[in-house]
DNA sequence: TCAATAGTGTCTATCAGACATTATGCT
DNA sequence: AGCATAATGTCTGATAGACACTATTGA
């Protein structure tokens, strides 16, 4: 048995870097100009950074940066999103490795891919100053047609691909909403990320569903009456917020 | 923005080796001793192999091996799986990276660990010669016992986490039985990889579920009358298999 | 006949999905 | 009143889950 892991290391060439990417996606919202209180147009979008230097020079890509020995892969993606954002304590995860020969011309590069999923209540003081920075946010439909520097095109596809299975899946959209929030906000979220999401009697499911009912809870005030809010109707809407229940999903059953 | 990405990589020191370590899962069957025609004992197991060399001499790791420059970690994976096994085209999947301070005692190593899902078949025969070779065969439970070299251990417990999840949420049983197979080999293979999973009319909601039946399809013999295994019982049973079908789980629907 | 597995009948509470209807409250 | 959003009523057919029951056939 020829196993590699027997033998030193360094009889090999290694790798000249380990950097992270990472896929921060926001969900923005602007009132439509029509009329005061409607829902909003909302719009998922990924920050993009402008490189400075070689390679791909003046071409967008995403943030992220090298790793040092004294810290996991993990590490230094937070790290760089506290550094491109300012922002912590942020949903973060990790998803894939990209590696193919010449992705970098650099040299051997093996670069962490993470996503995060950033509140735009986080991003907004931030935004002002990052204008003149070379930091932009893009809508994701965009950004997947410019020209991106490295294989960035690729892992923000395949970024997309894993929250829209996550935002179906787990309660990840709770990261882009704030604590308490009505039901058509939250199916606008589901909406923007997952395009083909159609529940026609949405609200229904969630709050009268034995099975999942435990995923959202009523919002009461103090007095134990149920709080609504009217940001967006007349009629105001019932607010609720996450619990921490995750159903179990299951083909099988 | 201060962003390392922009700055030439050579600056840094530079890891000492990407390795994949590859967590190869079968599941053993073995007849009751008690009768012939019955349902076997299934188990879950891993593959071992022995050190030889500095580090952990001696003691049990997982197959793996350092990647090249010329070849992506997927291919490194698929490379290394075939040398320890021997098999090829098998479902191998990238589940995370480590990388914390200290896990090689060779120098700052980035390894990047995979699960692969052989059937019991592929294996067998590889198995005598690997006796003399170090290499075995491990009941899961037992293994994340065992004084594992590195931190397989942990790699261990994680991969298993991800099976578990995938074993309930897509197909990839299909993976541990032969392309045709009874209902009670499908229900014993889920069992075994989950074991509190417990589903008391499984039949009936694979066969007569609107929603579900699509996963699996009915055997018919080139006459058009249904197939029927009698390995297991006196009475036969209908043989299914998989479809290229996959449900779309969601919590919201 | 028994043992071991395979598969069906039947019942109830719940759910999905469609559609119509009503509620609220600002302009 | 008109409007946009919020929420409920009502219907049909499908499903979940439980449990009892029948079927098959080698030993």
């Amino acid at each position: 048995m020829n196993n590699a892991m027997n033998d030193t290391a360094t009889e090999y060439r290694t790798p000249d870097g380990a950097p992270t990417d990472i896929v921060i996606f926001t969900i923005t919202s602007r009132e439509r100009l029509s009329r005061k209180k409607s829902l909003p147009i909302r719009e998922l979008k990924v920050l993009l950074i402008e490189r400075g230097k070689w390679p791909f020079a003046n071409q967008w890509a995403l943030p992220g940066g090298f790793a040092t020995e004294t810290e996991t892969i993990h590490e230094c993606a937070k790290r760089e999103l506290r550094e491109e954002t300012g922002v912590e304590g942020i949903h973060i995860e990790y998803f894939n490795v990209y590696s193919s020969m010449g992705r970098d011309p650099r040299g051997w590069m093996i670069s962490h891919a993470f996503f995060a999923l950033v509140n735009e209540a986080y991003l907004s003081n931030r935004k002002a100053a990052d204008d003149a920075a070379g930091v932009k946010l893009v809508p994701v439909s965009e950004a997947l047609e410019m020209p991106l520097a490295f294989d960035h095109n690729r892992i923000i596809r395949d970024a997309l691909e894993h929250i829209r299975l996550k935002m179906l899946t787990t309660t990840i959209a709770k990261q882009f909403l704030p604590k308490e929030f009505t039901m058509s906000e939250l199916y606008q979220v589901i909406e923007t990320v997952v395009p083909d999401f159609v529940e026609k009697n949405f609200i229904r499911k969630i709050t009268s569903t034995q099975s999942r009912k435990g995923i959202l809870e009523v919002v009461k005030d103090a007095y134990g009456n149920s709080k609504g809010s009217n940001r967006y109707s007349q009629r105001s809407a019932q607010l609720y917020r996450f619990t921490e229940y995750q159903p179990q999903l299951s083909i099988y059953s």
